[in-house]
DNA sequence: TATGAATGAGGTTTCATTCAT
DNA sequence: CATGAATGAAACCTCATTCAT
């Protein structure tokens, strides 16, 4: 175990592959884990089970993978693997001249909200399981996450800088992102239960509110 | 036998408690829930860990209890307990003569997120579990608790009517109470996990901020 | 422990009962038994059950009966009791004069048929259990009741005298009741069952062969 | 992914044995119950007590088995098993040339009396479970027993057609084979309790008088 | 004496992980 | 390297029996 040069991005307690074999096998491992997720939550989910669907035998799975829990990362690694695609293509929110803030952040939120319905048991696994075990996603792939939706708003904010108010523009952005996030993953992952059905409007509805909430906290100045 | 009158408050999957003896053991098992939780989540809690700790048989958890599961619902009791005792006590907002809307809602905010911040624990027990089976949780005690919080909101916008701007009040309450559910369920429960650390303020700084944004919301008119 | 004198007719591990509430008490449960018996196998009852077919608490079971094992007599001696009855009753076989041997068989089975039918729970009890724990039916308890078979058959015998061919009387009259015995309980207590799916006869075609066969028996002399 | 020829027969519940590891497994954990049947009935067999004698894991038994219910149909196979080595060696009964019909069931009662007398242990089992729970013995298991013990009576009732009187020969045939059957399964596995404690003989002398019972009964006209 | 709550040993079953083939 | 059988700790749950009220 002496070896540490990666062939693939690697996460925490997942182990190197060199060979062809080997990289297609943690793939179908992948797409195994990424379908068994659509259908019960991880901790539900058996490790034979997911050999099963990725056609390898379950000690293949601990050849790539320390443990079950190292899983968890690669979850992580799909979705952001989707975010990406989905960035440069359907998501690319195109911004007229003529989109004000208001309708700019309407935009941005309805596509936003769809990319999330259409993932939501990948983020699902990692939203529940983080939370059971935090140390398996390590902080500075939450950081990466982090920083890139507090930049996005940063970059709003300042494009239509003549219509935002609020003044201590850092600690705008911050909270604009975290309420985003929040309210997001709350009606998005877990549409059926508790705090979501406070707000039983949906899809573009709920988007749309969102959007003028936010607008709204833009432009109220601080105290 | 003409035994009907239910000796404690009862859910989904509890047995009847008549005795003294049996309340006792039940309210030994509730705390010993209750600490426990504490510790680490519900699913890594064993039903010989809480009798241990209880400091009875693990038939007699049993015996009040169908299963595991039936736990689940005396969690979200023990929250509503809480809840009581904090709204007739330190709970029960002031609302001076002089105080606006912002100052209203900022006070409440703080007040809510001690709470919350306390009793971090078993919401999060209930919060996670009822994800996974959500059948534990019978759908009237959420609307119970939905109403409660959306009634909240109606009646602090009715209050301070004048300064509303908003018109469909219905729908305004519902969002609001939504909004703040979800954002404070988040910080509240997992403050070291993804969305959470986008907003990196605590305490009080992160009630103000939560005030600002309903307050701002409620000033904005609809398109 | 040094009381012996019975009270009741009283089995192994079973405790003397004195007073009238206590015979009462004991009533309630052999009936309940009787009842719980008709439901499901033995061991398949449980005695929290029992007691509470009967309108008694555990405890009751437990002041008089040593354990749940001491319950098997009694499904025994409930067998018996009926036993007895239903001989002074209906089971009373009327042998008119013109009746030969055959006709007499023929009515004795069809008769024990019905009895045997009718109290096949509580013959299926004993039968299944004193198989798995032997020691709880005493001996002579059977004694007592094969004697009787032996007995009945020898009688017939002796009353037929004529027409039974076979010499040993007391080895046919032993083999004969043992016959009887064994089919009776076969297809009796196990109607749906292997042996008895063999001859797929039933009610009175059944008890005539049975008879035929007996009778046969009877007039074939040995080598 | 070509796996499909069945490596042993399998029964109810039983899981799939393609390598020879899990064929070695097998045989150690149906010898291990085999040894347990002789000295406990099923129910008092536990599953650890099995896999210990197999000196195999608990895992083990549940990898090839899925629960404890999916071992009694393999009692009911080893039975077989023994049932068809019997029957090519020690069992084929020789029935000579001058051998009449009632030798000719002597000898057959004396051969099946002795295979019983010595697998008793496993029919018990059987027998016992099969009806506290009929469900695990497909009814098709039965059929073929059943079949091939009428099927045998019938070639015997040709072989001797001239010293046969009964007419109906498929109720004949029929009616011999259950009780053959029912008085065998008595004695034989439950040689100390009631029924059999009827007839005091044992061994040879039970078969013969068995035998001539039958002979009587096939030498006998229905009415 | 009756009650029924409490006890806890003992059984079944699951599944992450190891390791012989 | 891949395979999948074997492992066994650990969890849940039952119920005969005891014993405080």
């Amino acid at each position: 175990m002496f070896l540490n040069k990666k062939a693939t991005r690697m996460s925490q307690g997942e182990k190197p592959a060199y060979q062809k074999r080997s990289r297609i096998a943690r793939e179908k491992i992948v797409t195994a884990l990424d379908s068994a997720l659509r259908e019960r939550p991880f901790d539900q989910v058996t490790v034979a089970d997911i050999a099963q669907r990725a056609g390898v035998a379950v000690g293949t799975v601990y050849r790539r993978f320390e443990n079950k829990d190292a899983l968890i990362p690669v979850v992580m690694e799909i979705y952001e693997h989707r975010l990406e695609e989905w960035a440069a293509g359907e998501g690319a929110v195109q911004i007229d001249e003529d989109d004000d803030l208001r309708s700019a952040l309407q935009k941005m939120m309805r596509q936003a909200w769809r990319l999330l319905t259409r993932e939501a048991h990948l983020l699902r696994a990692v939203h529940l399981y983080a939370r059971l075990k935090p140390e398996l996603i390590p902080e500075s792939d939450w950081d990466k996450y982090n920083k890139a939706a507090v930049q996005g708003m940063k970059a709003l904010i300042s494009h239509y800088a003549d219509q935002v108010v609020r003044k201590n523009s850092k600690r705008t952005s911050a909270f604009a992102a975290y309420v985003l996030n929040s309210i997001f993953i709350e009606k998005g992952l877990y549409p059926n239960e508790s705090p979501a059905l406070l707000f039983p409007y949906k899809g573009d509805t709920f988007a749309d509110e969102c959007a003028d909430m936010l607008f709204a906290y833009l432009q109220v100045p601080e105290t």
